[in-house]
Order: C-alpha cells, then structure tokens, then sequence
DNA sequence: CTCAGTATTGAGAGTTCTCTCATTTTTGAC
DNA sequence: GTCAAAAATGAGAGAACTCTCAATACTGAG
C-alpha cells in the first residue's frame, strides 16, 4: 500500500520507464508539498536528481506532468475502491463502503489526497471523476427506495464537497476515523434515509468493514 | 448594490483614498477573472490606468493587496447580512436568511462571489469568518432544541463548502434560485431537522423572504 | 569489446515579472 | 499665484524561470 504509484516493479523494465516514472513520483511529492500552480519543472528534476533538461525528453511542459500524475492517481485509487466493493449489493453499504474507502485512501497516503484535493479545485473534470462512482449507486439507493432526493450533478457535488472537506481536515489535523463516521452520518442525512434509521446503519456498516481488515 | 466595493464616494476625498480604492478595485475585477495566486502587479497598475511604480506607494506586495480585497469583500458581506438579520428570532429561520442571503450577494455580483471561493480555498483564516456567523445561530438552534448535531468546526466547514459549491455551481451555470432552495433543504437534513418538517419550513422561510422585498 | 542508438547534461538565450528610485507632475493651503 | 509637500512616473537592475541544443555519457546487442 505505501509503495509509490508511479513504480514499474519489472526486474529489467527500460531505463527509459525508469526515468519517466522518477519525474512522476517527484511531481506527485511536490504537487502535495506546494500545489499545482507552483510547481517548478526545475525543482521536479533537481528533486528527482535529474538535469534540468531531462524533463523535456518526457514531458512538453508543466501542464502535461501535472495531468498525468492527477490522472494516474484518479485511476488508481477508482481501482482500489472497485475491488473493495465486489460483492456488496445494498445499495446503502455500497455508497458506505465508496466513501469510507475513498476517503481511507486519500489520508493513508497523504500525497495522494493532496492531489486530490488541488486537482478537485482546479480540474473540473477531476471532480467529475471523483464522484462518477458514486452516480450509480445512489441511482440503484433511489430505485431500491432508500433515498429520498433529487439526483444530478449538483447532489454529486455537494456530496463530493463532503468527502474532500473530510480529506483535508483530516490530512490538517491527523487521521481521525470518527471524521469519516460523522461525514457518513452527514451523507445518509443528505439523502434523506430517515434520522431514526442512521445510527442502526452506520454500525452495520463500521462492523462489516472491520470484519473485512 | 452594484457600486463598486472600494469607492469612497465623499466628494472631496483625498487622492490618496482615491488611487487606494482605485488599486484594490483593479485587484478585485482581476482576482475574480484569473484568481488570487496568477494576479501580477503590473495587471493591477494597468488596469487602474497607473504606474506601475505606484502600486508600492500603497501596498508592500502582492500578497498584502490580496488579503485587503478578501477582507474587505468578507466585512461588506457581513454586514449586508446582519442588516437583512435584524429582528429575526428563531433559529432556524436565521439559518436560512443568513445562508440565502450570502448566496444571493455572492451571486449577484459575482467578482464578489469569485474572490469568496478563491479566499475560502487559499486563506482558511476567511473560511473561519465565513462560518462565523453561522455559529451562535446554529448553538441557539441546538439550544431551542430544532437541530440534532454535534457543533464543531468540522460541522461549520461542512456546512461552509455546501454553501460555497451552491455559489459556484450559479456563477459557473448561471443564478438558479433553485440550487439556493435545495442547499437549504441540504443543510437543515445535515443539522438534523425530521424530513418531514422541512418543506414546510422552506415554504414559510421563501414566502417571508419574497414578502421583505 | 565495439559502436550505433539512446539518454542525459548543464550552460545560456530568452522571457517575464518584481521592486527601486531619481525625476517629473500634481495638489492644495496660504 | 506660489511653493513645499505629496503623489505618480517609467526606465532599468535583478531575480527567477523555461526551454533549447550541442556536447557528453551510457547501454546492450552482436
């Protein structure tokens, strides 16, 4: 888990991936370090203990590093919630488990949510993709009659602003799991599952997802 | 309402106050189109029709400017607020004046609204402020006991960044009336108020604040 | 080991800003 | 109208980067 993204394990992998995957990683530290916009391509390389001019043998500027390693993580960490989820059906423990795992993820490893943090605020399309695996699930709690609210982009958002709120409080101030409890409570209340049937949920679901660690 | 923040409009101001206003009026208008990090000195000073050197005449650097607007943006909204807040008891009806009444502002002129979002990323000092006058309504409510929720900064944060993606949803899509009604809706859920209670407390909260206009 | 193909290097040209300051212009009290 | 104080000006020194490229170093197949 805290092995870095952008490592190609391959014994006899090229020095040319090698290379390419030491400027992704030095990006990743710094963009969680500094942000996005001011990120320097020299420090990326000094950091990686390149030349300077080495990063443009793999990148045409700022911009495309910083999309690849956004992209990278968002791909990643989609990958790591679908395996999680196999085999859970309700459709109140699946948006449960989505959010837990996500947000597990993002203060596990502290880089990663901080990319994820800057890339919600400055790529709108990152923020779509962030939410995207909640679409579903949320349709399947409206058909199963868990719910009660109106579904579209805005709902996405404003439960996606949630979760990032509860990622950068807890990458602030230190991991804090009863954080991830209330922003779970905080979600089920926002699309109306009755309050009397909240805290029976919630602890259904703290068990399970103890029982599966 | 649409008069420019930093005008003073006494006939016979002092130049000093004049230019003053001028600069931080230029620094507004730029900050809402490009944000508060990429904004360059020289901008201001051409768009104020001014030197560039006069710029130092006024603010040390960039970062002083950018902490002026934000902090002036901050009280002026303030204190439209509390003036639409006079004569208001109950605590929920406080919460929404309080909450529709920031949106509608926000919205309404939306360099405002633009320098509020950047502000409530970058300067968590003014994301404090923000929430601040929700506090003491939110613990009368509790009080009165109309809410179910614990009363933290986490809470308030929450509650801040719903707020914040309703303002930049209108901004980005338009002013939809709609959007402020639902992240009202939104926010008495999260505070606890039964479902059933609630669209009979919006309705009377939408008739009073179309009556006071 | 050889050598052609790859990858790396870092000096420096070019760009874009910030901030200073000697000079010029404006102001307003008398 | 005068004039000292206040304000504005803009050229330019300096800093911080980006991106290029000719030169150099490395790699691995034969």
């Amino acid at each position: 888990m805290s092995v870095s993204l952008f490592q190609n394990i391959g014994r006899k992998v090229g020095k040319r991936e090698r290379t390419r995957a030491a400027l992704l990683n030095s990006a990743l530290g710094l963009v969680a370090q500094h942000g996005m916009e001011t990120i320097k391509i020299s420090e990326i390389t000094k950091h990686a203990g390149l030349a300077n001019g080495t990063f443009y043998n793999y990148f045409t500027d700022r911009e495309e590093i910083i999309w690849e390693v956004s992209f990278g993580i968002a791909k990643e960490i989609s990958r790591q919630i679908d395996d999680e989820m196999s085999g859970i059906d309700d459709a109140v423990e699946r948006v449960l488990t989505a959010t837990t795992a996500f947000i597990q993820i993002a203060v596990d490893q502290p880089d990663w949510g901080a990319v994820v943090i800057s890339s919600s605020q400055h790529t709108p399309e990152m923020r779509k993709d962030v939410t995207k695996f909640l679409r579903a699930d949320l349709q399947l709690g409206l058909d199963q009659g868990r719910f009660s609210v109106m579904l579209d982009q805005y709902l996405l958002d404003q439960i996606g602003s949630l979760i990032i709120v509860c990622v950068r409080t807890q990458i602030d101030e230190g991991a804090d799991v009863h954080l991830t409890r209330r922003v779970c409570d905080y979600i089920l209340r926002l699309l109306g599952v009755p309050l009397a049937d909240i805290p029976k949920i919630l602890a259904i679901h703290n068990r399970l997802s103890e029982a599966s660690h």
